[in-house]
This record gives structure tokens, C-alpha cells and sequence, in this order.
DNA sequence: ACTGCACGCCGATCTTGACCTCCACTGTGC
DNA sequence: GCACAGTGGAGGTCAAGATCGGCGTGCAGT
């Protein structure tokens, strides 16, 4: 759909490309097979297909199958986790940084969505390698939270980390439904509803010291 | 490591079960090889093995890798719902319904991991079949806690969804969170803590009408 | 301008690995 | 003692990842 580069090309016009655009163009290629049909049932084949070149030149730039996908994963893993850094850092309005926070998660999704159904809808979750770089995502995120939820409540480290996991969820799996619902709704509407949830959920927490 | 049945049986002995038992054992044991190595990389011979029958045996059960693994899921697939439900309809107070909901999540995660993770971590999600199921299991306990939101603050439906899908997200993320750190901390306070968070998040709701 | 060279690319192929069935054995009822 | 039902291990098939000999194109040197 979202052609890339050039598509599928003119058979007639085997177009020559210098290495660093024709890596490009094929993890562009393999992003977009990759999430239209997940890990395992992406062949190389399809990617070579809809790169418009032949396997041996895919081989000829990534080792493998996985290494291709690890090095598209470690384009965007990075992505998310700095942009609720940002979204953190940006203010010291805690309400503020809630709002951001799902602001961040739905930006991503809304003009990234190919990058977080690689990420976060991943059929590879149990190969050491991709668990680790999900996971990492999914702390760093947390981790982000939980310093602020610490230091403005007062709540203990794992308890902050509970409630941050909390938050985090509550923004992913509705940007994901919002997503999969086919946005059936403004994207600022969404984000709003979100973020209040959330921002009463957590607002009221340092005054409720919770018993162990 | 938790033993199915007879768990790898003596070799001199081939123990002879009727076809019930014989069948659930088989459930059983796919149901350890598929969490622990994921669906693809559970090898047929290794859940014959594990079982401690051969494989034709296995197919004389089950057609195919595909079925047996969706008779799996069949069986996991409505306990998750059905506890929802059962938190919603087992009270009328609002905090209740909450709390009881981010308990099924827990009690899920925490005395049947397995199914779990083998729910919410599906390597085959891709998989059109499997996608159904699993995307009925969310929108299922969505649309239970959204009926709910709607008849007792009046949001619009589609605002309703997104909220049920936060709060869902929440308790799901949080309970996997938890579990993931080694249940660092009693279950009970990890409910607690989820419980409040969404209930604050999620009770004054109707008092402050969002504009469309 | 003509010729030889080097390089990126392609079609066809190999091999591995996993799902799915066929021949020999063992224990039981008459 | 004998037939028989059900089990266990060895093999077929196929898909998909990974790889070799040819081809065409752009460039340097005379």
C-alpha cells in the first residue's frame, strides 16, 4: 500500500543503488512486511519481492532473518522510551506530564503505527535477544515514571513501579484499541479522556499513604 | 518442572489410559511445551515426549498442531471473560466492581500463569484463527466493563470503550508486571494498589461531561 | 572513441528442520 | 497356544532460510 521507495519496479529498469540507499530501502521493504504479516510469516522472499530485488542481495547487507530484524527493532525501541523521557523532563506540572505521556504514546501510534506494531505486537517475545530489547522499552518507560511518581508521592520503589506499569498499560492498550477501532475518534478527544483516567487515578496518591 | 500427570513415565511401562484421560494429559502437556518455548518452537515430538506417548498417538487425538494448540486456547480463553462478568454482576457498588476485576486479573496471573501467558503472549497472533480468539477475550472483558461504565455515568459509547480498554490495559500490564519482577510483593497490596489507582481513576467520571 | 575490467545483481539450487504417516513389538482375552 | 489392538521408532514431504555461477552496466586508460 504504502509504497516504498519505488515500489515494485520496472522489470525492465533493474535500478542500480549505492549500499547505504539500498539498505535503506530494504528495511524500509522489511518494516512494512514484517508488520502486515509478523516474524514467522514473513519470508525473505516477500521482502526481496517488495523491495524489488532478489534474496541474495538482502544477504549481501544482513547476515540473517533475525539480524534484519533485530536492526529494525533497535531503530525504534529507543524511540518511545524518549519521548515520555521528554514528555517527563518537559514540564513540572505533574498533570502536564500525564498529558504528555499519552500524547506520547498516541503520537507514536498515530504517525508510527508500523514502528509499534513491530514493537509492541511482536511474535518474537520469546527469543532472548527480542524479549530483552521489548522489555528494555517497557521498563525504560516505567522507569521514567516511577522517579517521578517517587519523588512527587513518596511511595515506595516497587510500589511506584506497580502503578507506573499501571499507567503505562492503561496508555498503550487504549492507544492500541484506538488504533484497531480504526480511530473512530479525534486523536485529541482520545488523548484527553485518556489522560484525565489517568491523571485522577494517580493525582490524589501521596495523600493515601497505603498500609503494607 | 510442575509435573504433568505421570511426568516423563518409566520406559518399562507404558501406561494405558482411557481416551478421556489420555486426552487431557496430551492438553496438559502441549500446554507446558507452548508456554515454555512458544508455538513455534514447540516441536510435536517434544510434547509427545513430555507426555511420555508417541506421536501418532498424539495425532489420533488432535488433527494437527493448529487444532490442538486452538483447543488450548478454546479452553483458557473464556475463563478470563467469565471472570470479568462475574466481578461486574457479583455486586452493585461501583469500588467493588473494581476491585473484584483487578483480583481476576491477579488470581489469572497468578494461579494460572500458564494460561496466561499463553493467552497474552501468543507467538501467533498473526494467525487469523488465533487473532479472533484473542481479540474476543479483550474486547470481551472491554465490553463487560463497558456496559457498566455507560449505565452509571452516561459517557458515549465509543468514550466508554477507550476508557473500559485504559482500565483493562492497567490491570492487565500491572498483574504481567508483577509477576515478570517474581511477585516482589504480596498479592494482596498489588491488588490493592491497581485497584485504587483505576478506581480514582475511573469513579468521579460523570461528573465532568466531556464535550464531543 | 574503443576496449577491458570490476562490481552489483539475478535465477536456480541446496539443505535443514518440522509436520505428518508406515512396519515391528508387546501385552491380553479365549 | 493364538489372534488382536494399540504403541514405538523410522521415514516422506514440503516450505523457507541461505547460497553459487552468469549477466549487464559504468568507468579508466590509451
Amino acid at each position: 500500500m504504502t509504497a516504498v521507495g519505488n515500489g515494485a519496479q520496472t522489470a525492465g529498469r533493474p535500478t542500480r543503488l549505492p549500499r547505504s540507499a539500498r539498505r535503506k530501502q530494504l528495511l524500509a521493504a522489511a518494516q512494512e512486511v514484517f508488520v502486515a504479516q509478523g516474524y514467522h510469516a514473513a519470508a525473505m522472499d516477500d521482502i526481496a519481492e517488495r523491495a524489488g530485488v532478489s534474496k541474495p542481495v538482502l544477504y549481501q547487507h544482513f547476515p540473517g532473518k533475525m539480524e534484519l530484524y533485530l536492526a529494525l527493532l533497535d531503530t525504534h525501541c529507543d524511540a518511545i522510551v524518549a519521548k515520555v523521557h521528554d514528555a517527563m523532563r518537559g514540564t513540572s506540572d505533574n498533570k502536564e506530564r500525564v498529558g504528555a505521556s499519552v500524547r506520547a504514546y498516541f503520537d507514536f501510534v498515530d504517525h508510527e503505527s508500523e514502528a509499534f506494531r513491530l514493537v509492541f505486537e511482536s511474535d518474537l517475545r520469546n527469543d532472548p535477544a527480542v524479549r530483552q530489547r521489548v522489555e528494555r522499552v517497557e521498563q525504560g518507560c516505567i522507569a521514567a515514571i516511577t522517579d517521578t511518581i517517587i519523588s512527587d508521592t513518596g511511595v515506595s520503589r516497587s510500589h511506584a513501579e506497580l502503578l507506573a506499569s499501571g499507567l503505562v498499560g492503561a496508555a498503550e492498550t487504549a492507544a492500541q484499541f484506538w488504533l484497531a477501532g480504526g480511530r473512530q475518534m479525534p486523536k485529541a478527544e482520545a488523548e484527553a479522556l485518556v489522560a484525565a483516567l489517568s491523571w485522577r487515578g494517580i493525582a490524589s496518591f501521596p495523600l493515601q499513604g497505603e498500609s503494607a
